[in-house]
RNA sequence: GGGCGAAUAGCUCAGCUGGUUCAGAGCGCCUGCCUUACACGCAGGAUGUCGGGGGUUCGAAUCCCUCUUCGCCCACCA
């Protein structure tokens, strides 16, 4: 590593290698990299789903995770990122089964074993491929501790939870409505289920009276179900139909007579009053179905085709045809009365976006309401920390109305449930088990596995302790958990975070994690959502190829601030990274300059030894960085601790590119060249406020930080900035002083800069500058840095004098000190009247003003002393100020 | 229908506990520079009724009310 550093910083070159020296030295383990040490500090990563390779939202989730943990490991924690990936049930199931469909077959087609075995092979490609991209990226997982939801001691604790939760009758079977994909043809959670507001339609149907004394109107949005209806119901204190209850309707079409019937769960005020019922295709008539002991005739087939309970002449029909028929019969005979436009929330498969149809059938359920008791007391107690904090509320919103989890589904990838039924005729008990059952354990008999597998999010939620050993009591389960932080999309609160702190305190006792951070959602600059379905996506691994994963790393930081989304423009990658390619380039030329300058090892800034640098060696500029590095290190540490990334990104940047680059190297630059004495002591300077930016900024820019730290002179050939400490704040470097005087000196080359530019001069060209003022402590500090000013605002001399020059151009700094720069015969005096002039009139404009705040008795005597001493000088320097401005307009004679 | 959030420069957003970062940053735009770390750079510059209206206060981008517009979450009025 001691080849010339080229000019332009080119990532590809040094990433790669980067990350194996840091895998191979194992700075990703917790035992490698603090044997034995420190407090653990566990980050569980959100395992992606095996379906496809990761896009931007993952960039970002998997960033945010690798700075905190980064952050954490510097600091001296034994840092442990857990990764893994996902089974994904349905998502995976789907994706292959479309693969498949390609070729012309359907999973039938290969039959269960044959199509799961396909499946594996494709996880295994993509499970692979997802790795690797992670470490494209620079994630600091801990890959020796890599789990997959389906491997052997994942599905181990699989069984046991559902077992444990069989035992304590948590776990249960039941007959119920539930959402149904008629397309992936499976059972879905409520979750799953994503509503969706919908323009659609509510048709009012008349359903005629038995003895033919009327009729009755029902309003659906489903008429197809009236096929299966077995009763209308109304409200028992509705007075319009009170007289009804207990009579017969005709059902329309199908000739059936039904009965009329009360129950609560109507409400007069919607549409006609009347409610047909179809217990089996509508959860709440299923409920009143259930009251009343109604039948419930389920007219449609798994894939939402009308079956054969129904009339002939509908049997086969999809659901959306047979609608069409249904309520053109209603019209032909006269019995549609009305259809209205009605917008309403439809359920949508959140894997294949197809219309969920409710459906009666059996499954499994997890009853939640006792695990989400104890879920709900620890976030009122405090246990759980949501950022941002408004979060918490939907959380336990969710909670306060859980309803309980449907886990069976009918697919053929995933955890297969552990119960056997009895074929024995007599016996046909159902047995749950930990192991597989060849005979049934009270009669001996034959037994058949449940053909269904688990909810993919059966065996996610487990993963604070299942990847840790459980349900052995591991030694990696005595240290890491409970962990710590949680970072995740908000869109899997429910699915995974909330669902995580149930298991967790149900099984292990305790919360699995204090701090829930949930960041925004990745989006275009239409604020859409990136999606593969509407093609703007982003792909990190090109993004990486061309800007470096330091680039997209910071570029996804700075663009964040906490729970606010992150636009990108997947049309213009340029403006989405340059930035940070730009930072990174500019950092990589800052270090090159400043190794080469470093000859040798600096002397150290503090400390005992003979060749420390002592305090008064210090110049005013010296002092100014090391304040300035000492407060970045203070307000970066604050940010990261406080999940402002994009705050402590800023102010990183800010340092380095605005303090470091722009005005002290550019400063420090005749002591390096030996025009000034004291290079040693700029060199000091230089190395050690370099090094802690480094530091402060290796979470988020991991790769070149490291890159430049390596190369510092008298580095040990092992040492990694990954795991070097974390910068301390320091009292001692603490100069208000110097902030405020340097900040002076800075005022003034700017205020000449802006006299140069204004003017015209040619920047080649130095000129002289004359500096007047009354304040003897500002002026002393102005003439410490004079070799600055001279060469930060080319000058050929500067001054300190009173001055009769008429003609130049002037400035005056906010402490009241005046410059001016005499231009001779380049100057317009009429153009510099007029500048000092409308100068001048805004001073007058604040003076009079803040004259008239403190002259306001309220605000004297209200307002704080502090606020009000504050403001008063204010006021005499802006009087100030205006003093000189027009002493110097009386000089030029305007 | 219920709950929550947002609206600040052309764009993306900071501005946390009312008053020294108070009107800001980055990008974009304009002017001038290939100054021996960096043109992926340097120096300078322009741009705002802080969404509208009302209120509280000595003082409001900041707190309260209201309206408008967007967004998110939840929901068994069929």
């Amino acid at each position: 590593m001691t080849e010339p550093l080229a000019p332009q910083y080119n990532p590809s070159t040094i990433e790669a290698g980067l990350y194996r020296w840091w895998s191979e030295h194992g700075l990703f383990s917790p035992e490698r990299h603090a044997p034995g040490s420190g407090e653990p500090y566990v980050i569980m990563m959100p395992p992606p789903n095996v379906t496809a390779v990761l896009h931007m939202g993952h960039g970002l989730n998997n960033t945010v995770q690798d700075v905190l943990i980064r952050f954490e490991r510097m600091r001296g924690r034994r840092a442990l990122w857990l990764p893994g990936t996902d089974h994904a049930g349905i998502a995976t199931q789907n994706v292959v089964e479309r693969l498949l469909a390609e070729q012309g077959f359907t999973r039938f087609d290969l039959g269960r074993d044959a199509f799961v075995e396909r499946v594996w092979e494709h996880v295994r490609v993509t499970g692979a491929a997802i790795l690797d991209q992670l470490k494209a990226l620079g994630c600091s997982a801990d890959w020796s501790r890599t789990y997959f939801t389906l491997d052997e001691g994942l599905s181990r604790a699989v069984r046991e939870v559902f077992v444990r939760l069989y035992d304590q009758g948590l776990v249960y079977r039941g007959h119920y409505i539930i959402n149904w994909c008629p397309r992936c043809l499976t059972a879905l959670s409520n979750e799953e289920a994503e509503k969706e507001e919908v323009d659609g339609q509510l048709w009012h149907l008349r359903y005629p009276l038995a003895d033919g004394s009327g009729q009755l109107t029902v309003a659906t949005t489903r008429p197809e179900t009236m096929l299966g209806d077995t009763a209308v119901a109304v409200h028992p204190e509705d007075e319009r139909y009170r007289n009804l209850v207990g009579r017969d309707v005709r059902l329309p079409l199908v000739d059936r007579l039904i009965p009329i019937m009360a129950d609560d769960a109507v409400d007069p005020s919607f549409g006609s009053g009347a409610v047909k019922v179809t217990p089996a295709h509508d959860p709440t008539d299923f409920e009143i179905g259930r009251r009343h002991g109604l039948p419930s005739i389920d007219i449609m087939t798994p894939e939402a085709r009308i079956s054969l309970a129904a009339p002939p002449r509908f049997q086969g029909l999809d659901r959306y045809e047979a609608r069409r028929r249904v309520v053109a019969e209603f019209e032909a005979a006269g019995l549609l009365e009305r259809v209205e436009q009605h917008r309403h929330a439809v359920g949508h498969c959140y894997r294949c976006n197809t219309v969920i149809e409710p459906r009666l059938s059996d499954q499994w359920f997890v009853r939640m309401e006792p695990l989400a008791r104890p879920a709900l007391a620890a976030y009122r107690d405090g246990k759980l920390r949501f950022v941002p904090e408004r979060r918490g509320d939907d959380y336990s919103a969710w909670l306060e109305g859980i309803r309980d989890w449907c886990i069976s589904r009918q697919l053929w990838w995933g955890h297969r449930i552990p119960v056997w039924y009895c074929e024995s005729p007599g016996c046909g008990k159902t047995s749950v088990s930990r192991t597989d059952l060849e005979v049934c354990p009270s009669c001996g008999g034959p037994v058949r596995q449940d053909e269904d597998v688990l909810d993919t999010w059966f065996s996610s939620w487990l993963v604070p302790f299942s990847s840790l050993g459980w349900p052995d009591r591991t030694a990696d389960l005595e240290t890491f958990y409970p962990g710590h932080t949680m970072v995740s999309a908000p869109e899997i609160l429910f699915f995974w975070v909330a669902r995580m702190i149930m298991s967790g305190l149900h099984f292990m006792g305790q919360v699995p994690y204090t701090d829930i951070y949930l960041h925004g959602t990745v989006r275009d600059t239409q604020h859409r959502k990136m999606s593969k379905s509407l093609g703007n996506g982003i792909d990190p691994l090109e993004v990486v190829e061309r800007y470096g994963a330091d680039a997209l790393r910071y570029s996804l930081i700075s663009g964040m601030s906490v729970g606010t989304d992150v636009i990108l423009d997947p049309n213009d990658l340029e403006a989405s990274f340059a930035a940070g390619r730009n930072f990174a380039n500019k950092l990589w030329n800052a270090g090159r300059f400043i190794l080469s300058n470093l000859d040798g090892t600096p002397r150290p800034l503090a400390g005992d030894g003979a060749n420390a640098v002592s305090p008064d060696e210090l110049t005013l500029a010296d002092r100014w960085i090391i304040a300035r590095c000492d407060a970045t290190v203070r307000e970066a540490t604050d940010a990261y601790q406080r999940f402002r990334l994009n705050d402590a990104a800023g102010a990183i940047y800010h340092f380095i590119w605005s303090d470091l680059a722009d005005w002290y190297i550019e400063q420090v630059k005749p002591r390096l060249y030996g025009d000034v004495p004291g290079g040693d002591v700029a060199r000091a300077v230089l190395s050690q406020t370099f090094d802690v930016a480094l530091r402060l900024l290796h979470p988020v820019m991991p790769f070149i930080t490291e890159a430049l730290w390596r190369r510092f002179p008298g580095r040990r050939e092992d040492a990694s900035i990954s795991i070097a400490p974390w910068p301390r704040p320091d009292s001692r470097a603490r100069a208000p002083e110097a902030l405020a005087r340097f900040g002076l000196v800075q005022e003034l080359v700017s205020g000449i800069r802006v006299i140069r530019a204004e003017y015209g001069v040619q920047p080649g060209q130095a000129v002289r500058a004359v500096v007047t003022g009354e304040n003897p402590e500002n002026l002393a500090a102005l003439r410490e840095e004079q070799a600055t000013i001279v060469k930060l605002a080319k000058l050929s001399d500067l001054s300190f004098q009173e001055t009769s020059d008429r003609v130049g151009g002037h400035a005056v700094l906010s402490d009241g000190t005046a410059v001016f720069v005499p231009l001779g015969e380049a100057i317009d005096v009429g153009q510099e009247c007029s500048r000092l002039g409308s100068e001048v009139d805004r001073l007058i404009r604040l003076v009079e003003s803040q004259e008239k705040k403190l002259g306001n008795q309220q605000f004297v005597s209200r307002a704080p002393a502090e606020v009000v001493e504050r403001e008063r000088q204010k006021l005499s320097t802006w009087k100030e100020q205006r003093e000189v401005l027009l002493k110097k307009r009386e000089l030029l004679g305007c």
